[in-house]
DNA sequence: CCTGAACGCTACAGACCTGTTTGTTTATGG
DNA sequence: CCATAAACAAACAGGTCTGTAGCGTTCAGG
């Protein structure tokens, strides 16, 4: 029988009630850490009660399952994400074109980070083929959320397709994020930049309803 | 060695001895099928014996383990996905900008398909984190090899930074890879293509910035 | 002071996983 | 016709996985 030792109590966050949702916040930070950098299918739930110093009955009392745990660390990087991207946004509410070029060194800076992994997102699409699995719908969302604020910069650059411009935007962006693993170090930055630029470019002189395609 | 004997169908292996590698050649189809279409993780050995009609002895005969089989699996999706742009290419020996651009309808055409499930080559590192798995050294020299050959073709468009170019190539075409689920149907040929023309033109002209039509 | 919620701990169920072992069948080459 | 190699079949070893059950402890609020 363990006595409860008052350096584990104080350690851990003072059993004052608060919101029940410390161990919950707990739980959920430990799982993202650890799926975001082992995977979410090579990591069990008891590893991540382990780390969290928490029983595994409180796990399951807050997520009802494994699968509602995933989703929770999409949800949750998603929102960490937004939350970058906003900051970076809110330094360039008049120059789009700054906006986007600010955007696309926040990501490069990011894609070039040594213990980088990968967009959690498009890992977790890839980790479970399922369409219908409750992780993938919070990336499809999230995806979609990128294409229409990407939209929005479209809109304010003037592109006569912004809709498209916005497409290749994303194009972009998802390869720089999966293309870690062959770029050189500070290599992704100027790209995007290069390849942005020629977009917009392109975007401007392209005559409106011209279909190149055959 | 090679014997080769009429009475080969019916269901069962055929007993004719052929080369070894008929047993070895199911496995890895029915391996790879099953990898591709729900995931290297989530299909075990058992499954793949089952449907292959064929002992669990044999499978790790043939392969030491399953991360063998895996690599394999990733090599084959490799020599099929080169044997697919060879015959691409060789119908345009002569221009490189009809090459890419038929390269991006092919590589279109297999993203819009309703069963494409991703580039299995990043589903497997999304899969392994651990990137000294024997897969994802096969994953990574597929995704060199495609810089290369796009390389070779930004050369013979002139490009005054050919490696660059074949950087933004490479990030575009990864980009579709995992795109499939936030593209709508048919958009990926004319996005990639359209982006392409873009980056071919921003190439020609020596700083980017400048809008010059070719 | 009592009740109930939240948490911790241990053990377990039941399934699945990779890889091995043992023993049998089959077919071909010498 | 026999030796050899390869395949089959089935059980098993030893882990790991998710999720549940039982039981004790802490603590806030009435």
């Amino acid at each position: 029988m363990e006595t409860l030792s008052p350096s584990k109590a104080a350690g851990r966050a003072s059993p004052d009630a608060a919101v029940s949702s410390d161990v919950r916040e707990r739980l959920l930070a430990t799982a993202s850490s650890l799926f975001y950098r082992h995977g979410v299918r090579s990591v069990g739930v008891d590893l991540v009660v382990l780390e969290a110093g928490v029983a595994k009955t409180s796990l399951y009392r807050h997520f009802r399952t494994k699968d509602d745990l995933i989703a929770a660390f999409l949800e949750r990087e998603d929102a960490d994400f937004w939350r970058g991207w906003d900051r970076v946004a809110d330094r360039h509410t008049d120059d789009p074109v700054a906006e986007l070029e600010a955007h696309l060194d926040w990501i490069g800076e990011r894609v070039a980070r040594p213990n980088y992994r990968g967009c959690p997102q498009l890992n977790v699409a890839a980790e479970f083929p399922e369409a219908d699995h409750p992780a993938r719908k919070v990336a499809a969302a999230h995806k979609r959320e990128l294409r229409r604020r990407l939209r929005g910069i479209a809109e304010r650059l003037g592109a006569s397709r912004p809709d498209e411009l916005a497409g290749q935007f994303s194009l972009l962006i998802n390869g720089a994020f999966v293309s870690a693993q062959v770029l050189g170090p500070g290599e992704a930055t100027p790209l995007l930049k290069a390849t942005a630029r020629a977009l917009i470019t392109a975007s401007n002189t392209a005559t409106p309803g011209a279909t190149h395609d055959t």
